[in-house]
DNA sequence: GAAACGTGGCA
DNA sequence: TTGCCAAGTTT
């Protein structure tokens, strides 16, 4: 269909709706790409409203900086986010930068495409709102808003369906003068007017080239993961020096501190209880109980515990099932009124 | 190409 | 309370 008619519309109402974040104030590649980074699979209140986004460009205000930071300082300004392999891959991509791109954040998409933590999306993203240039995004609104406006029925997560919805877009960025605009229109129709559930069809801009008949029908997906339930068991040991954590070394929050896993000699007549806490962690959902450890029952703890001193606990990166877990047991504590 | 990877908000 | 969703990338 008519790519400068629909683009052109989307312009038009960006320009005069278009909200105003911190990120859209600047062409600053480092500040923008923390913003990509960040919102990744997560809310932009989130972001804001909890001061991630502030707080990350003060403790690290540019590529030198993140580059030169240790691994604890960038877990605990992450804590809470989530996906923590985020936060890493964008210090890696700061070393890139420095080490071989001379410190400055490269131009060429295909160069940008290539660093640690970018896709095709944040590629996309980082060079049409830092640099202007014409490079086509896809994230979760953009798709829904085309496979809408396309009134396409091919599930977005398949091959096809991606392929088509990447060419909408190019063909989309390629038929205005201003790309920042349009990508940034395309992702903000579908976050306030071009819902999931309750579309706001009679003020959207583009109503008239828009062939969805059912528009709450559309994305279709066809990936869809089961849930499974699992028992986690853990242990909270204090003393009047601290309480021992455990920090995570395997693939997924490598690097972050927990209570530690109960023993597994123990697993078969578990200690008293002293809370059962219930969350979800990608497909899992989680029973967390934590448990009380037996004096009578010495352990030597593997390389990864450490006995911490209360007042360093708040410094440590922790998962927030965990942070919150400590949170409830040391507000129950004697030992916390000492710290 | 499927599965893994976090978390908070909302219907 | 449960299930789905939100500016995806990596393996």
């Amino acid at each position: 269909m008519s790519a400068p008619l629909i683009s052109a519309a989307l312009v038009s109402w960006f320009r005069q709706n278009g909200r105003d974040y911190p990120w859209r104030q600047t062409r600053d590649a480092y500040a923008i790409l923390v913003s990509e980074i960040m919102l990744q699979q997560t809310q932009i209140s989130t972001v804001l409203d909890r001061g991630y986004y502030a707080r990350w460009l003060a403790l690290f205000p540019d590529f030198a900086t993140l580059a030169a930071a240790s691994e604890s300082e960038i877990l605990k300004a992450w804590e809470g986010l989530g996906y923590y392999r985020r936060a890493r891959n964008l210090q890696k991509l700061a070393q890139v930068v420095v080490t071989e791109h001379g410190g400055v954040f490269p131009t060429d998409p295909a160069a940008i495409r290539a660093l640690p933590g970018i896709g095709p999306y944040t590629a996309g993203a980082i060079s049409s709102f830092a640099y202007g240039l014409a490079e086509p995004i896809v994230d979760g609104n953009v798709a829904r808003v085309l496979s809408r406006l396309d009134n396409d029925a091919t599930p977005i997560d398949s091959t096809t369906g991606s392929k088509r919805l990447w060419e909408r877009a190019t063909e989309l960025v390629q038929a205005t003068e201003d790309p920042r605009s349009l990508n940034s229109a395309l992702m903000e129709l579908g976050q306030t007017i071009c819902k999931p559930t309750q579309p706001l069809c009679p003020q959207c801009p583009v109503k008239k080239h828009c062939r969805a008949t059912d528009p709450t029908s559309l994305p279709v997906k066809s990936n869809k993961t089961q849930m499974t339930e699992v028992t986690e068991r853990v242990v909270f040991i204090q003393t009047a020096e601290g309480v021992l954590l455990e920090q995570e070394t395997g693939a997924r929050r490598t690097g972050l501190w927990k209570l530690p896993a109960l023993p597994e000699n123990l697993a078969a007549s578990p200690p008293p209880v002293l809370l059962k806490m219930n969350y979800g962690i990608t497909r899992y959902k989680v029973t967390l109980w934590v448990h009380e450890f037996p004096a009578t029952a010495p352990q030597v703890w593997p390389d990864n515990h450490r006995l911490i001193p209360h007042r360093d606990l708040a410094t440590l990166a922790m998962p927030s099932p965990y942070r919150k877990a400590l949170d409830k047991l040391l507000a129950h504590s004697a030992f916390t009124l000492m710290a």
